[in-house]
RNA sequence: GGCCCCAUGGACUAGUGGUUAGGUCACCACCCUUUCAAGGUGGUAGCACGGGUUCAAAUCCCGUUGGGGUCACCA
C-alpha cells in the first residue's frame, strides 16, 4: 500500500520596506492569506530589504501593522532583535553568499567586472541595432564571456575591484511552466538577461534572494502580481541550477489606474493607510480589493464578504486574467453596507474620539456628559447610519446633534419661510414648552393636531422646525431628531432661531447653495 | 523596439458551442416620503475587428487592432 505524502501549503507575502502598504500589495497579501487558510496551510511575511538605498526606516513595522488591521496576520514569525517579527532578508546575507558560492563553483554564475559606463555603451549599441538591450557576455570581451581566467579573477578580487555576480543563462533553450492563473507560458532563454545575483554591495538581488528563501521556507505557492511574470525564466533557471523543485506560481492581474496603466500614486491614493485616514474601514477595503480580479462565480450574486467568507469561498481557479481598474465608487458603496450592519459599540468607539476633538475646538450649549454618553451616541448613530458615507460623518456631517446651529442654510430658509411662519412657530414653541412627552410619536401627533385647525399641512412647520433646530434643510426624520435633541435643546434653539430668521427675505434672487451666517 | 500577458456596457464581473447575454457599482426615471438618505420598481448601456471550424460561436482556432507588463547592481 502506498501512502501519498501531502505537502503542507505555505504561502508568503514579500514586500520591500520602501514605503507604505499599497492597495495592490494588500490584495496580493490577501490572496496569499486566504489561499493558505483555505488549504489549512501557513501564511508568512518576509521583508525583502535587499535594496539599502530605498530602504525606509520603520516601513516594515508600518507594513505589518496596516496588514494586521485588516485581519491578515502572519502565522509564523521568528524571534529577532528582541521582538517577534517576520523573516528579514538583510539578516540572512550569509545564506545567500553561500548559495552564490555554490553557483560560482558550478560555473552557473560568474564574476562580472563591467563598469556602469561599459554597460551603458553596450546598451546603446544594441538599441542602435534594434536589439533587446541586455547584458551580452560576448560583446564585453573584457569579461571573456564570463570565463575570465581564474588568475585574472583572483587578481581583480585581491585588488578590490568592484564586481557583481551574474547567472549564466544558457543560450536558446525553451523554458515552459504552468501558471495557476495564466495557464501554460513559454519563454526562450535567448531573451533572458544574465541577471545579477549579487550586487557590488554584497547584497543579493530580489531574484536571487527570493528563490533561495522560497525554497528554504518551503513555500509551495507563489502568488504575486503579473509584473513578475517575465522574470519567471530567471527564477526557474535558478531552481534548476540548485536542483530544487520550484513552487507553483499564480500571477495576479494588475490593479489599474482609470487610464488602465499600472496603478500608481499621482492618479489617486494607493496607500492603504490613506484610505483608513479618509474613513474607509478595513472590512470594506479588504472586501473591495478581494473583488478586483476574483469572484465566487457559479451564479453567485454576492458582493459582501468578510475575511472568513473569503477563506471559505476563495479559489485560485476563479481569479481572472485581465487587469482591473481600481474604481473607488464601489468601495464607497461597500463602506455603506458595512456601516448599516456594524454593531453600535464599534461605531461609538470610532466616533467618540472624533467628537471629543470637536468638543475641544468649540464649546457647546448642550450637556457634554449627556451627548458623550453611549446612550445618546447610540441614538444618533441609529438616525444617521443610513445617511453617512463614513462613520466619522455621524459627528462631522451632523454637528447639530452636538452643537447649536450658528447659521441657517440660506436656500432652505428661502424655500420654507412664509409670511406667517414665525407667528405660528411662536405659538407652537409655547405648546412644546408645555409638554413633557418628547417622544417622536407624541411630537408627531402634537404637531399634526396643532397645524390641522389652522388649515396648514404638517410640512408648513416641519421644515422650519428642522432648519431652526439643525441649521440645515436635510437630515433624519424630524420627530426622531427632536426626540434625541431633547426638550431643553429644542426649545432653546427654536427661541433663538425665530428671532434670527426673518420671513421671506425680499433679497436678491440668487440663493445659490451657500449658507449664510446669521449671527447677532 | 524584443519578449510575455490580456480583451463582455463607463467600472467590477457571470458566462466555457444553442441564454431575450445575467448580477453589482455608477447614471436616469418613477414609487415611498416633511427633507436627506435608505429601500422598492423600471430604464440607458456590452461580447474590439476580420477570417475560419461547426447545423449553431461571447464561448474553439488563426490573424488584425487595441491595451498592459517587462527588458536595472529596484523590488
Amino acid at each position: 500500500m502506498q501512502t501519498t505524502q501531502v505537502q503542507r501549503v505555505r504561502t508568503r507575502f514579500a514586500p520591500s520596506p520602501t514605503g507604505y502598504l499599497h492597495v495592490g500589495g494588500l490584495r496580493t497579501a490577501l490572496y496569499n492569506y486566504i489561499f493558505a487558510k483555505k488549504m489549512n496551510g501557513d501564511f508568512i511575511v518576509r521583508i525583502e530589504d535587499t535594496d539599502q538605498a530605498r530602504k525606509v526606516e520603520g516601513a516594515d513595522k508600518n507594513l505589518l501593522q496596516t496588514l494586521e488591521m485588516t485581519g491578515i496576520v502572519p502565522d509564523e514569525s521568528f524571534l529577532h532583535g528582541g521582538n517577534f517579527g517576520p523573516y528579514v532578508q538583510s539578516e540572512r546575507l550569509d545564506i545567500y553568499t553561500n548559495y552564490c558560492k555554490q553557483l560560482l563553483d558550478q560555473k552557473q554564475a560568474y564574476y562580472c567586472f563591467s563598469t556602469a559606463g561599459e554597460l551603458e555603451e553596450n546598451r546603446k549599441l544594441q538599441m542602435k541595432q534594434g536589439l533587446q538591450p541586455k547584458y551580452n557576455r560576448k560583446w564585453l570581451p573584457e569579461n571573456m564571456g564570463g570565463s575570465m581566467p581564474e588568475s585574472e579573477i583572483k587578481k581583480k578580487l585581491d585588488e578590490g575591484d568592484p564586481y557583481v555576480v551574474r547567472m549564466r543563462v544558457p543560450d536558446y533553450i525553451s523554458i515552459m511552466f504552468d501558471d495557476l492563473v495564466r495557464g501554460p507560458v513559454e519563454f526562450d532563454s535567448a531573451t533572458v538577461d544574465d541577471q545579477v545575483l549579487m550586487k557590488s554591495d554584497g547584497f543579493p538581488t530580489y531574484h536571487f534572494a527570493s528563490v533561495i528563501d522560497d525554497h528554504l521556507m518551503e513555500i509551495t505557492h507563489v502568488i504575486r502580481g503579473e509584473e513578475w511574470l517575465s522574470s519567471m525564466p530567471k527564477h526557474l533557471l535558478l531552481y534548476e541550477f540548485f536542483g530544487w523543485e520550484p513552487p507553483k506560481t499564480a500571477h495576479l492581474p494588475l490593479l489599474l489606474n482609470p487610464d488602465r496603466s499600472k496603478l500608481s500614486k499621482r492618479q489617486g491614493d494607493v496607500a492603504v493607510e490613506d484610505f483608513f485616514r479618509k474613513g474607509y474601514s478595513p472590512e470594506a477595503i479588504l472586501n473591495f480589493v478581494a473583488l478586483l480580479g476574483w469572484n465566487e462565480g457559479e451564479g453567485s450574486e454576492r458582493e459582501v464578504y468578510d475575511l472568513k467568507d473569503l477563506v471559505k469561498t476563495f479559489s485560485l481557479e476563479r481569479v481572472g486574467k485581465a487587469g482591473a481598474v481600481f474604481n473607488i465608487d464601489k468601495l464607497g458603496w461597500l463602506e455603506k453596507q458595512y456601516i448599516k450592519e456594524r454593531p453600535l459599540e464599534a461605531i461609538i468607539e470610532t466616533i467618540r474620539p472624533v467628537l471629543e476633538a470637536e468638543l475641544e475646538k468649540s464649546p457647546t450649549e448642550m450637556d457634554v456628559d449627556r451627548i458623550q454618553g453611549d446612550d445618546y451616541l447610540g441614538k444618533v448613530i441609529e438616525l444617521m447610519r443610513e445617511r453617512v458615507d463614513f462613520e466619522h460623518e455621524v459627528v462631522t456631517f451632523s454637528t447639530y446633534f452636538f452643537f447649536d446651529p450658528v447659521e441657517y442654510e440660506e436656500k432652505a430658509v428661502a424655500k420654507r419661510w412664509k409670511e406667517d411662519t414665525n407667528d405660528i412657530l411662536l405659538e407652537f414653541i409655547d405648546l412644546l414648552e408645555a409638554t413633557d412627552d418628547f417622544s417622536a410619536e407624541n411630537l408627531e401627533t402634537l404637531l399634526k393636531e396643532f397645524v390641522g385647525p389652522k388649515g396648514k399641512k404638517p410640512a408648513f412647520l416641519i421644515h422650519p422646525l428642522r432648519i431652526l433646530t439643525s441649521g440645515v434643510g436635510f437630515g433624519p426624520s424630524l420627530y426622531h431628531m427632536l426626540e434625541v435633541f431633547g426638550k431643553e435643546t429644542v426649545v432653546r434653539r427654536l427661541k433663538k432661531g425665530v428671532e434670527k430668521v426673518k420671513a421671506p427675505g425680499s433679497g436678491p434672487d440668487d440663493p445659490g447653495t451657500r449658507t449664510i451666517v446669521i449671527r447677532d
